[in-house]
DNA sequence: CCTTGACTTTGAGCGCGCTCAAAGCCGTAG
DNA sequence: CTACGGCTTTGAGCGCGCTCAAAGTCAAGG
């Protein structure tokens, strides 16, 4: 598979293909009799759990020591398993900090959901009282 | 408040709050009399959200758009409360993607968990049929 | 043959969100 | 008086993760 073809079918450019060959994310691809890149569709796997990686935050830096690892071989698992639960206590983590932030969120939204609210039974209030006009969306000021 | 006590009970540098008021995500503060910001405490009540928008990935370019509205005070209420329900749309989706990125991880893991299980094993079988020393840990290849 | 277009390389540039440097002012303690 | 620390300003610099530019090679098609 040529380069192009490849950033087709993992969502990355080829810019960017290239560059994470160069500092050593993806390891150096075949190349046919004219020097360009020939992938295996293999590589897409890989590609695809370096997006999750990143996903999840993790910084290129550690994507490259467990590249690194990947590229020692089988005797790194231990090392490569102990990176991922690493991290994956980070994700759980963030992902427990968003949830709070979530609810702070809704309790915010909530209260200008009560102004809103206020402001239309004021605006109902007046059309009952002396039917004033005060336009169907908030104060306009 | 000085902006170093600010900055001590914000958990922000006193030269980030200097960057927000120069972007107009912090309102301009009071001087004293020789032109030293003197801040009231009510700010770190809105220092504490903009963290939060700030953890659940907002851009600042949006949370001026924010810190605008609020600047231009309760007649953008709508407004505001529109932008911060397209913002937790876009947390809520984003700790979607995040847990399952978790559950890939888990079974990588689980992968290598295995692997571990099986030298082990290998190693108990070694002992038992010939006492061959295998090493306590993995292959060393 | 000549054009087109996808590819090659290295190194520079960019957008984000800070972070700091330089040069100087102010007020208080020793 | 002097030294010190904390403050002021503007503009430059940094780390990250790309993203692109320049100059050139190569293969296929009209």
């Amino acid at each position: 598979m040529k380069i192009g073809q490849l950033a087709r079918r993992s969502g990355l450019s080829a810019h960017t293909l290239r560059y994470y060959e160069r500092i050593g994310l993806l390891p150096r691809a075949d190349r046919d009799g004219s020097g360009q890149r020939d992938y295996d569709a293999s590589i897409l796997i890989w590609i695809e759990f370096l997006r999750r990686l990143k996903t999840t935050g993790m910084p290129i830096r550690e994507m490259l020591r467990y590249a690194a690892l990947r590229e020692r071989g089988p005797a790194t698992g231990a090392e490569r398993r102990a990176l991922l639960e690493a991290h994956r206590e980070t994700v759980r983590a963030h992902i427990e900090e968003l949830r709070s932030c979530l609810l702070v969120l809704d309790s915010k939204i909530g209260g200008y959901a009560d102004a809103e609210q206020r402001i239309e039974e004021n605006d109902a209030t007046d059309r009952h009282h002396d039917g004033k006009q005060a336009g169907t969306r908030a104060t306009g000021a």
